[in-house]
RNA sequence: GGGCGCAUAGCUCAGUUGGUUCAGAGCACUUGGUUUACACCCAAGGGGUCGGGGGUUCGAAUCCCUCUGCGCCCA
């Protein structure tokens, strides 16, 4: 089979994708091995694949292959959620667009639409991530609507219910008008707007003064039942006892006195609306004040606003107050910032809405969740979020779990009357039959009598459990799976929904498994665009990642998304970057091209520096390992990775290649190249995490493997004892063989031109890596000597001299400035450390280690001054 | 308003317990190179008073205070 010249991302992907696909490799069952488990952050079901899902599952296949490479029994669990107020909203829209109203159809038959739409257009997203090369183990693949996973929801609400925990309330919740539901505090956005301040008279009963209020929302005035004063405002005490007059309704409300009111804000006197404002509704509660609610489920104004009853509210906002002006009620208006409260699924104005809510009580059930990762049972990545955290949950609010919308688990209570406690809660209707005609004592109750409630349960309830669920965990507690996979190890997600989700999963496995869901919870970035945007749909600077893995692979992609993305930090995408990431590809497959292309001779002896080359690559590689592994360790991915390239690209490429590379049109040595091919194999291993589709493609190039012997189930490299000394040596010949290329550069000495080199050793460096030196820097000969070389170039390294001695005469001037130079900075630099050794509180403070140190510091710099000093003289 | 966090090269970021020539990486930039794997390349180089000010210490990018400018969460 002969090299493609260019490196073919699409075919190769696609044929590698398939390949593993075929051969099972990504699924897991229950064995004797360690189990690495990660869960999928369950995406919308409905959804397409955008950037933070690129970050978020690039970052999960590289845990899961270098885990599955590790020899760990390696499940990543996919899946999707089924989003219920996007996905409901969706559907709604599409039935109206057909003429459809939904109100027109039962929830059966609404049911029905919302499956087909999910069947239709669930999933891609699912198909997009195996584009990106996810090895999830698709035979797992759930859907929290699918029939196990609702048994489970309904299994724990009516376990939670019986243990207390869950409860019916009338209460003040966050009404999406839009949606037509309530929204938990989470899912409310807090926008900065501006709006006015109407500053409103009304009149006082029984005489002609008039006090006045400030309100932003005068159409609510409508709901008032009270005006409240602060009874240390001494400007009001003429109103105590009175009752004001609300304008247009013409209700007569008392004058409450309470300490809640500012003062200083607005007129100091405040409009009681108990049924449309949270803090309006506690003082109603202190006053024994009504609770007039104006609205409607759509935000329109009921009876109770009169001649605008059927109106939306803004819309009356700006009629209401024309007429207010009419009526000259309006005393001013001024501007205002005020914040207001939008919904984060339909952005949709939230009304405080009085109704009927299930809700969980968090306090207790939150506390281990707290304790487990205050003490890091559970680790946060990075620890910075456990602060946000710790604050969240010592805070926590009870949960409102119900949602007025058809599309999700239907609550499983049942009513059987009309009083508050007329219900039962029942994992199926016979049961709540049966359960209600015991706490009613009726027993001639039909299954006719009760009605369950209407409401769905909030999608989170379904994904709370999600790490126990997909191993049926719930149903079956003692099932083999879930003991076997659960706790899970990582969970990477967005910090976003660190308290909708990743609380609440930990809260769910300390109740109903009595442990942790997971070890560790990586927290990504948010992606954003260069000027430090989210990167969103409506904003149109999200690229269309199908679009990048077309034109970089999706390698590249991969590459692209890792390079920059610190735990928790942000990642400023631009495409570029995915440009460096297949540019790194490339730089794989080229030098691939290049070993494949050698002519391998089994009569050729391998040569000197091919023999260093190769023991001096293994120590390099073991050294990289090592920092490799600490990286990945701290979940510092693209920390990993960068020193990945840096092997790959400068030590492998630039370095080991150019050191073994035979010279034109010779054979190699077969040893030397069996070492070759095993040390690109080893970073075959490496790479694969990172690049899993060109590390494959190369593996199976260089033999003819079985389908066992595939390099995505191979054996990550063992870290092994390695000879330090030899790097030491390297690295010197490489500063030998960097100061050589500067004065080819410095003075024109093509490269195809051979230098001799002479130096002096007062280092003695040792001499091992002299025939590199000679190829690299392509030296014809190095001659040791103990005499400066008149008429030479000259550099230094350390505290050795090196004279490149050419036709022709040096520039002596030239010579001179850049010892001076050199010289000066050494005088400069030997100051410093006598400074510092002159001092005795340094001395007598520091460490031992530290001042030996300094001494060592300063006799090699006093034997390198003594060395320019001695070739100044020289010249002059 | 309450809480948390951040500020290091043109950009994105490392920098562990205060102590090696510690001020670093990648990208970008400058200069030179290429018939022999790769211009998605090779080599060499420039670039930062570590946000400002003060303090602790023999010694501060690192610890403390303060100011400025950002970000996030909660109300």
């Amino acid at each position: 089979m002969a090299l493609e010249a260019k490196y073919n991302a699409q075919n190769i992907e696609n044929k590698w994708y398939n390949y593993w696909m075929e051969h099972n490799y990504f699924h897991s069952e229950v064995d004797e091995r360690e189990p690495y488990t990660i869960v999928i952050p369950p995406p919308n079901v409905t959804g397409v694949l955008h950037m933070g899902h690129m970050l978020n599952n690039t970052l999960q296949d590289v845990l899961i292959r270098r885990a599955r490479l590790k020899g760990l029994n390696a499940c990543w669990v996919p899946g999707t959620d089924h989003a219920s107020i996007a996905t409901e909203a969706k559907v709604v829209a599409k039935l109206k667009s057909e003429g459809i109203n939904k109100a027109d159809l039962s929830r059966e038959e609404f049911l029905e639409h919302a499956w087909e739409w999910t069947h239709r257009h669930g999933g891609i997203i699912l198909e997009q991530l195996k584009k990106l090369g996810a090895s999830c183990d698709w035979e797992r693949t759930k859907f929290t609507m699918d029939d196990n996973m609702s048994a489970s929801v309904i299994k724990v609400f009516v376990d939670l219910y019986e243990k207390g925990k869950i409860y019916r309330g009338y209460r003040m919740v966050n009404w999406d008008p839009e949606a037509k539901t309530t929204l938990s505090d989470e899912e409310v956005n807090y926008e900065e707007k501006q709006g006015n301040l109407y500053f409103l008279n009304y009149r006082i009963e029984g005489c002609d003064d008039t006090l006045t209020i400030a309100t932003t929302r005068p159409e609510t005035i409508l709901g008032d039942t009270a005006i409240c004063i602060n009874p240390n405002d001494t400007r009001f005490t003429h109103l105590k006892g009175k009752k004001a007059i609300v304008p247009i309704c013409n209700r007569v409300v008392p004058i409450i006195e309470d300490e809640y009111v500012d003062i200083e804000f607005g007129t100091g006197c405040l409009k009681v609306t108990p049924a449309h404002d949270e803090n309006d509704k506690i003082l109603g509660d202190k006053h024994g004040l009504e609770v007039i609610d104006i609205l409607n489920d759509d935000a329109s104004l009921n009876s109770f606003g009169l001649h605008y009853e059927g109106k939306d509210r803004f819309a009356v906002r700006k009629e209401i107050v024309k007429e207010l002006e009419e009526m000259n009620v309006v005393s001013k208006i001024e501007t205002h910032m005020h914040k207001v409260g939008t919904s984060e699924r339909t952005g949709a104005v939230i009304e405080p809405k009085f109704s009927d809510q299930w809700f969980m009580k968090m306090k207790e059930l939150a506390q281990p969740a707290l304790d487990s990762v205050l003490n890091k049972d559970v680790k946060l990545v990075p620890e910075k979020f456990i602060n946000t955290y710790r604050h969240w949950m010592e805070n926590v609010r009870d949960w409102n779990i119900s949602r007025q919308l058809l599309w999700g688990q239907q609550i499983p209570a049942y009513y059987y009357g009309g009083g508050k406690e007329d219900f039962v809660v029942a994992e199926t209707a016979e049961d709540a039959l049966e359960k209600a005609r015991i706490k009613t004592g009726n027993t001639s109750l039909n299954a006719s009598d009760l009605t369950q409630d209407p409401d769905a349960l909030d999608t989170w309830f379904s994904s709370w459990l999600w790490p126990i669920s997909v191993f049926n965990g719930i149903l079956e507690p003692d099932n083999k799976e879930v003991n076997y996979y659960y706790p899970t190890n990582d969970l990477v997600t967005a910090p976003e929904i660190l308290f909708f989700w990743v609380a609440r999963m930990i809260i769910s496995g300390y109740e109903y498994r009595g442990e942790k869901p997971f070890t560790n919870v990586y927290l990504t970035g948010i992606v954003r665009d260069k000027q430090r945007r989210k990167m969103s749909k409506q904003l149109g600077n999200s690229p269309d990642p199908i679009d990048l893995m077309n034109i970089y692979g999706a390698d590249g992609v991969r590459v692209g998304m890792l390079l920059s993305s610190p735990a928790g930090n942000d990642l400023m995408f631009e495409e570029d970057l995915c440009k460096q990431g297949s540019g790194f590809v490339n730089k794989i497959w080229n030098a691939y091209r290049l070993i494949d292309g050698w002519e391998v001779s089994e009569r050729k002896k391998a040569t000197e520096t091919a023999e260093i080359a190769v023991k001096w690559y293994r120590s390099k590689f073991q050294k990289a390992l090592i920092e490799i592994e600490d990286h990945y360790g701290k979940y510092r991915i693209s920390d990993a990775l960068m020193s990945t390239y840096k092997l790959i690209w400068d030590d492998f490429c630039s370095w080991f290649l150019e050191m073994v590379k035979p010279g034109y049109q010779e054979p190699i040595a077969s040893s030397t190249f069996k070492d070759i091919i095993a040390i690109l194999e080893n970073n075959l291993k490496v790479l694969h995490p990172f690049v899993p589709f060109v590390s494959e493609e190369i593996w199976q190039h260089i033999a003819n493997r079985k389908p066992e012997e595939a390099l995505i189930i191979s054996k990550w490299p063992a870290l092994e004892t390695f000879d330090q000394e030899i790097s030491s040596n390297f690295e010197f010949a490489a500063d030998v063989i960097s100061g050589i290329r500067t004065i080819r550069k410095e003075k024109n000495i093509s490269f195809k031109e051979p230098i001799e080199l002479s130096v002096i050793n007062n280092d003695n460096a040792s001499t091992d890596f002299d025939v590199v030196i000679s190829k690299l820097g392509n030296v014809s000969e190095i001659n040791y000597t103990t005499e400066a070389i008149d008429g030479a170039l000259t550099f230094r390294v350390k505290s050795n001299e090196y004279f490149v001695p050419i036709s022709g005469a040096i520039n002596v001037e030239e010579e001179i400035e850049k010892l001076s130079a050199e010289l000066k900075y050494n005088e400069g630099f030997l100051k410093s450390v006598q400074g510092k050794l002159k001092n005795q509180g340094f001395v007598s403070s520091a460490p031992e280690k530290v001042v030996a140190i300094e001494r060592q510091k300063e006799a090699d710099t006093l034997a390198k001054i003594e060395m320019i000093k001695m070739s100044l003289a020289s010249l002059k």
